[in-house]
DNA sequence: CCTCGTTTCAAACGATCGTTTTGACGGCAG
DNA sequence: CTGCCGTCAAAACGATCGTTTGAAACGAGG
């Protein structure tokens, strides 16, 4: 085969070091394949490095994969709440309800039009929750909870008839098409025949905007 | 260990097949876990039977996933165009929207108040959506394109201003709304602390309907 | 009784898994 | 130079994977 140390290191002006090359090949073959199709040999033989190497900087496979996605977490969390405040503060004060709504959704979704880490994280994330490897109840603690609280408030501030139990279940229904956008546009064979195009930017995201704005208003009574 | 054919054997009376066992067996422990997590040693001693029995009877453990998941595919579909057609009769000519809404949306999220094979299915769905092991597209064409295509011509016949497209992407939002209950209700840990009563029974139909109701009706100019 | 096809079994196959061992290599302080 | 430390690779470890084998056990028909 190839000689392990010939293949996939950076420039060499910027000799990236194992630890980190792991960790970025990790991501990328947990979220394209999953945690148990993914072997260590693989993971490492793409990162150009010696299998040992896995239990050397880290301890074993499952500590790698910890890792990987607490470099993340932290990342995501404070992207999406600082979308919201962000989309509030814009807003100002006599803010419609379609503007955050359309802020909240953007933020969400723009990340999915690139190739980049957005759709890579979205993934990991999907696995976690169905396949979890993370101690119980992380994904919520750190970044489902928050994010979500956030969104309440915001929604709250915009819309000051909605009771709380009732702007809780709007914002999962709004979180629910997000999500659900994001599973159509990446599993594999599913965007076939007709319906591919019902999830094309920026139509799809009108949609939302227009069917949550809508809806919200719908729940206030 | 425990004698392989002493356990997990129907009532005498009812002398089940191997064949038939290791179907159930498999389906229960594929959905709780995946498919690369269930191994066929797992499988058989819960089936109490011998490891051969699965390359005897389905010449593989992929056979056997697909096996066990052609049985159902038809099932679930013909439920759930045959609920929605029934919702349709009864509401007549001029039925309200939150009608078949609501027929639609208690037909879906039924089967998961009891701990049947209702659940195990939304299961074994996600699973297969995030790592494929049927041939491409299987469910697509099996169930999601027929059940989508019955609940828009329903939405479309009590909602004659709706054009194609926002019908369409008015029922993919209603069902990324259901589909998120299952995910919730379904994910270990997730539901926890506050929010835990957010989808449970029957608020969040009564929630799903009213906020779907207005976002179609909202999608309509 | 015997035969024959079906079913089930224990045992073993080769492959691959995550992990560990062992030691080579290079830079740096003493 | 010597000794140590961080880095890394080759090899091997035991375990488990899906699958195969060959024969025993079974039940129905002659």
């Amino acid at each position: 085969m190839i000689p392990a140390r010939a293949i996939d290191r950076g420039s060499p002006e910027t000799p990236t070091k194992t630890r980190e090359r792991l960790l970025d090949t990790a991501e990328r073959l947990f979220a394209e394949r999953g945690f148990r199709a993914v072997s260590v040999r693989v993971i490492t033989s793409h990162a150009g490095c010696n299998v040992a190497a896995v239990n050397y900087y880290f301890g074993g496979k499952e500590n790698l994969y910890r890792e990987m996605f607490r470099r993340r977490l932290v990342a995501l969390r404070e992207q999406r709440i600082s979308s919201i405040r962000r989309a509030m503060a814009e807003a100002g004060s006599g803010a419609s309800l379609e503007l955050p709504l359309r802020a909240f959704t953007t933020a969400f979704l723009e990340p999915h039009l690139d190739q980049s880490g957005g759709r890579r994280l979205m993934r990991l994330f999907s696995r976690e929750l169905l396949d979890p490897h993370l101690k119980a109840g992380t994904l919520q603690r750190e970044v489902i909870e928050p994010v979500h609280s956030a969104l309440v408030e915001a929604i709250q501030a915009v819309c000051p008839g909605l009771d709380a139990s009732a702007a809780r279940r709007s914002i999962h229904s709004l979180v629910a098409q997000l999500v659900h956008v994001v599973h159509m546009r990446n599993a594999p064979g599913v965007l076939r025949g007709a319906g591919r195009e019902d999830f094309s930017f920026p139509a799809v995201v009108d949609h939302i905007v227009r069917f949550s704005a809508a809806g919200i208003r719908g729940s206030l009574t």
